[in-house]
DNA sequence: ACTGAAAAACCCGCATT
DNA sequence: AATGCGGGTTTTTCAGT
């Protein structure tokens, strides 16, 4: 068996998977509250906290939206092949997609697929213009196999964290 | 054609616009920072704000973690078939994937595919232990056909914003 | 690496227009 | 709906252990 170790080498004891876990429910939530909670003062939260996003393992903190009030009610989920494989032609359709806007998630894949994307649009006329209008223009496209969200069972942003980080 | 009118029936004006696309990107903005950037004081920032929390146009405020920083370098995503598909029967399943931490989404498709199911976990034994002591506990569950993330092209939490909202 | 305290910055309500 | 001000919190720094 083939041990994975962290490969960034980050050291994070139990205090510091607390903090996140924290902060990857509520980002609003005051050092004090914190340090109270893990029976500490606000300096060493402030300390901790800061060296975590030095280090990257936190990234950055977003506001949550709501898409439907905002107008992008339609999730989709689309499924890539593509034509040609070369490293020239990968590289193009990745650039071609990451000047798309409705498109929140490109993934490139190991399997039976070449990429992944989430599409967020206001409704299915909507879609039909991404597809045939912006994701269709490039010339090495095989073909999208779309599926459409109907309900959202689970749906965060937070990493599940276990004591082996 | 259909017009598909926001169902929530929020006028948000490009003030609101804007103000949501900068907390998108960094929740951590001060109100005096987006005051100075849209040429007012930090009193209607502050009320605006307040009003798209209390609309549930703001869901919430998160910290975004490096997956691979806290040891969960392996992304899959699952596309799941069940054998039935009776109320009880999706209930079930739904409750099942629920209850299975490594699992950050899932949700109910219209297409080819009963769900799609994203994974974080360590590595690809830590993958396997998931499908098979974990997912396919479910006696309901037909087949499922899983891709792993080599890279991510893109991959954002905010949402599209278009001045049509 | 932590405590406790103090300075600086910000949040948030209020009076006003 | 906006401005401007002020009290209360929070963030951030710092001396001491």
């Amino acid at each position: 068996m083939i041990e994975t170790e962290n490969p960034s080498s980050i050291r994070l004891d139990s205090i510091d998977i607390n903090i996140i876990r924290q902060l990857q429910n509520n980002a609003k939530i005051t050092n004090k509250d914190l340090a109270s909670q893990l029976e500490l003062t606000t300096t060493p939260i402030y300390e901790r906290v800061k060296r975590l996003e030095k280090l990257k393992v936190i990234e950055t903190y977003v506001a949550l939206i709501n898409p439907v009030k905002v107008g992008k009610g339609l999730m989709a989920l689309c499924m890539v092949r593509l034509e040609k494989h070369t490293k020239e032609k990968l590289a193009a359709f990745e650039k071609h997609v990451a000047n798309i806007p409705e498109v929140v998630e490109c993934y490139h894949l190991a399997g039976q697929y070449d990429y992944h994307l989430k599409i967020l649009v206001r409704d299915m006329n909507a879609f039909q213009h991404f597809i045939v209008n912006k994701l269709s223009t490039n010339e090495n496209l095989a073909n999208v196999q779309s599926s459409f969200v109907m309900s959202r069972i689970t749906d965060t942003t937070a990493v599940p964290l276990t004591e082996e980080s």
